[in-house]
DNA sequence: CTGTGGTGCGTCATATTGTGTCGTACTTGA
DNA sequence: TCAAGTACGACACAATATGACGCACCACAG
């Protein structure tokens, strides 16, 4: 390649993009050397990057640090650079992610999105837009999940996707269910988030038997990245996996469902369907049978239980047996006289 | 003020900060103004910022469209400038944000999110990260929901969050229950997000009763802002609503509940609690004995039947009433016959 | 249709700013 | 203590930005 020329201003923004955050930090040779490789340009003199620096100090915020006898560069924590003004769809957009992922998001992610957070309130300040009182009129409300979450450490979840990431092993310690702990140098295979709880699928060093295990990421007291690689197990696709029932294993093999709703719990299922497979047929005593294709699973079982006297089980014939076992357990509960 | 002197590249960036997204549009007249007003900027020639304006379109990508004998200068929707890289936490926030908000955001605003999220990929698919299976490990699983989402039209969601934002009044027509359409003139007045489907709270022109209405946003079929301010209800705060049971009706008074647990069941209570001050009491058959003070809702209901026979309801005396005919009506659908 | 006043843009002399080459002060490591 | 490297101020010179034109073009009004 020929040795270009730039202009000021495309040398600057050139070398800002090679600024790193805080913990990483660069030198003046360091910018030449990439300047040079990475945009093949020669004649670039010391002098002049070092007085590109003291501009983008002055008006990009870049931070200075001189130790010994070198200055070395980086940008803050958290530190944000905005040219273009948020639209307000974009800014909506970020108050919305912010609303929905706040107590999900790991603090050093959260960390960096903050300035992102601002800028999209501060978007929504201005002339036009009122954001005053956003937060007390936008609220997520969680409908059949009144638990208080898993006190979960982010950071692990954090930790979990640098390592897959980055491709490598790591050794954790983790609470199994009797109470006992026990450390793991674990190969991860993929993560899922369901409602409140996430779980790391994975495969450990020293299992015995074969397959995938799942561990629940709360109960992960300590991570540490190590420098080996996985084993991968081939072909992993976590939707695969969670179809297959990974973590909510079919109860049946038939996956024809017909129910009989009554009325007015049927009528939701028009606006929010089982299946897209679904029928809906109006019986001559008003209620409604409803046929679908699904995996039976234990999260429809509970699913249909909270619906109490206002659904019945017709089929699998498995399946309404089951459920009608289950309501003989509560019919005794409820037998006795409450203690 | 005292009027400033700006170097050209503060001024290039205080230029570009001005420049709107597609619909709208800057002239240069507009700029100067803007500069000369928020700036406190005086001797600025006409011709030095048409030449600024070259130069933004060559290295930043604004858009000129010749109109008239204007210049209007613009960026294309979607466009984006990053001049900082991402480091491994943002991106890791962002990505992780796209997979549980994608679905839930109106499309304007995805497509304005999509560079961030682009950005993302890229900034983890460096030397030293792997982005490249991320959709092949990392899932969101809903837990008791298996239900399809209500075709949910989010740009309507998006036209309630201007209204609220712009503090005007909507018209739009509604499905109501029955089936019948009907035009409103709304005043809104908050936005709660439940799972799949979200309500607009709001008060509408010619309402019988005094009192907030909830519309379900998917039954919406239009919307469009009116100039007209809405009627605010006074000292309106979204989370009072919810805890007073806006979308869901406190069935007793009397908050003390007290259950008793099938011990495997109880045992996940260890780590989502179902109220700060919970207790848990292990009785002599095994099972676990939970009091904790809450709203005891439909929802609670319908969460606690899930259980089946492995949870009883003892107190409020009238609740525990209440899980009994619900199970004496479940058992009467099962003693039948199946059809 | 024609004139007036506004715009964009090329050009040129001039003012301003960026650049390379010093020198000096300072730090580190041999 | 010295050599070698860095940061940075100063200075002359080169490069670039600026303002003042002029021309072409367009819109609008008379």
């Amino acid at each position: 390649m020929a040795v270009k020329e730039l202009s000021q201003i495309e040398r600057q923004l050139a070398i800002l993009r090679r600024i790193p955050t805080e913990p990483q930090k660069v030198t003046v040779n360091d910018l030449i050397e990439y300047l040079e490789t990475s945009h093949n340009l020669g004649n670039l003199s010391k002098r002049s990057i070092q007085r590109d620096m003291a501009m983008l100090e002055r008006v990009f915020g870049v931070h200075v640090k001189t130790m010994g006898r070198e200055n070395y560069y980086y940008f803050p924590q958290g530190s944000h650079i905005s040219l273009k003004k948020m639209g307000p769809d974009l800014a909506l957009g970020f108050l919305l992610m912010e609303k929905y992922t706040h107590s999900l998001l790991p603090e050093a992610s959260l960390d960096a999105l903050a300035p992102y957070f601002k800028e999209a309130k501060l978007a929504l300040k201005n002339e036009k837009y009122k954001y005053a009182d956003w937060e007390k009129r936008v609220a997520i409300y969680p409908k059949v999940y009144p638990l208080e979450p898993a006190k979960f450490n982010a950071n692990h979840l954090l930790d979990i996707y640098k390592a897959l990431l980055l491709n490598k092993q790591f050794k954790m310690n983790y609470t199994k269910k009797g109470g006992e702990t026990k450390d793991y140098i674990v190969s991860a295979q993929g993560v899922v988030q369901q409602e409140q709880v996430s779980y790391l699928i994975a495969t450990y060093e020293g299992q015995k038997a074969e397959g995938l295990i799942q561990f629940a990421i709360h109960r992960i007291n300590n991570i540490e990245i190590l420098d080996s690689s996985p084993k991968r197990v081939a072909g992993f696709d976590i939707r695969e996996y969670l179809e297959q029932g990974g973590l909510d294993i079919s109860l049946y093999d038939d996956q024809c469902i017909e129910l009989i709703f009554n009325r007015s719990t049927a009528q939701h299922l028009n606006e929010t369907p089982l299946a897209k497979d679904q029928t809906l047929t109006e019986l001559i005593d008003g209620r409604v049978r409803v046929t679908a294709t699904i995996n039976i699973t234990q999260s429809i079982k509970w699913w249909l239980l909270g619906f109490g006297d206002q659904v019945e089980v017709i089929r699998p014939k498995a399946f309404r047996d089951d459920m009608k076992k289950t309501v003989q357990g509560m019919m005794q509960l409820y037998s006795h006289k409450s203690l």
